[in-house]
DNA sequence: AGTGTTATGTTATCACATAACATAAGCAAT
DNA sequence: ATTGCTTATGTTATGTGATAACATAACACT
């Protein structure tokens, strides 16, 4: 079972944001509810004009701001990551606890995967405690080749 | 002194530069050396299309693949990095040794500093090793508020 | 000088994101 | 139900960041 491609996996994600936002107040829109969809069902990043283009054909007026504003709402409520060195989106996995998010980024097969490791959490917030930082948010991607990829082919 | 700002430092880094690519057989052709000290002059990050503007001054004819022609050969040579979160781009503090980029980003007075903590380098490093992840490059940005400005006003 | 390589000039266009203002839908209280 | 507020969406235009494609010039080596 491959992460965020599997249709029941989609499902339960989309269950537990309709859950997660009842019980904040926050309203999860049809539209909102399709850009969700969108994201989770895709196995790898999309951009915000991949998005739209799939959109469309749930809502053919859809345009730019649609999208944007439909991701703004998805980020606060942690129902999705931006990944900031691919100008890209996805669906978070586990949107129930709050986490910083950490991505692995395969160059070849594109495939994105969310890492939470605690121990990165850990000493980084140490390191920003040592100095004052006060962190808002935090980013850590990295780029390079999974290991199915590497496994693969061996340049 | 504060980083970045200082004309001497900056003259230091540029020699530097020089010497460094010499060394490479990389050629530091007088627009990069201008877009170098463009960024190392700057105390904050600096967009492509801002380094366009400054760069002008020098280049009138620069056009925006100047820019991004002459950031691409410093980021290869390590002399600069991209913040990717900002879209922009700032001098490097220390090109002699090569290092995964930190960086703190305070979102009130808009410095970015550079962290170079040795304990998340290897945390990450586990990390990735544990996934069978072969890294090329690792992103770690931290937006937040810096201990100057959180002092001078506690919101 | 000749030739291959690397750097720059130039035009156009793509890709990502938001401002600004208009309309409609949801919701609470009378 | 009507009013009135708040939140969501529609619509047009534009701002901002990055690159494709092709032409010309500078360099480095024999």
């Amino acid at each position: 079972m491959k992460p965020g491609s599997c249709h029941t996996e989609c499902q339960q994600v989309l269950h537990l944001a309709e859950r997660l936002c009842e019980g904040r107040g926050a309203r999860l829109t049809p539209q909102r509810r399709q850009v969700l969809e969108i994201l989770c069902a895709s196995p790898k990043p999309l951009g915000a004009y991949d998005i739209l283009d799939l959109l469309k054909q749930g809502v053919p007026a859809a345009k730019p701001p649609t999208v944007y504003r439909a991701l703004e709402f998805l980020l606060q409520q942690g129902l999705v990551h931006r990944i900031e060195s691919l100008n890209a989106y996805v669906g978070c996995v586990h949107p129930d606890h709050p986490h910083a998010s950490q991505f692995l980024i395969c160059r070849d097969c594109g495939e994105v995967r969310e890492l939470e490791s605690q121990s990165v959490e850990r000493t980084l917030g140490s390191a920003l405690r040592a100095c004052g930082f006060k962190a808002d948010s935090r980013v850590v991607e990295v780029t390079g080749r999974c290991l199915r990829c590497s496994e693969q082919e061996t340049p």
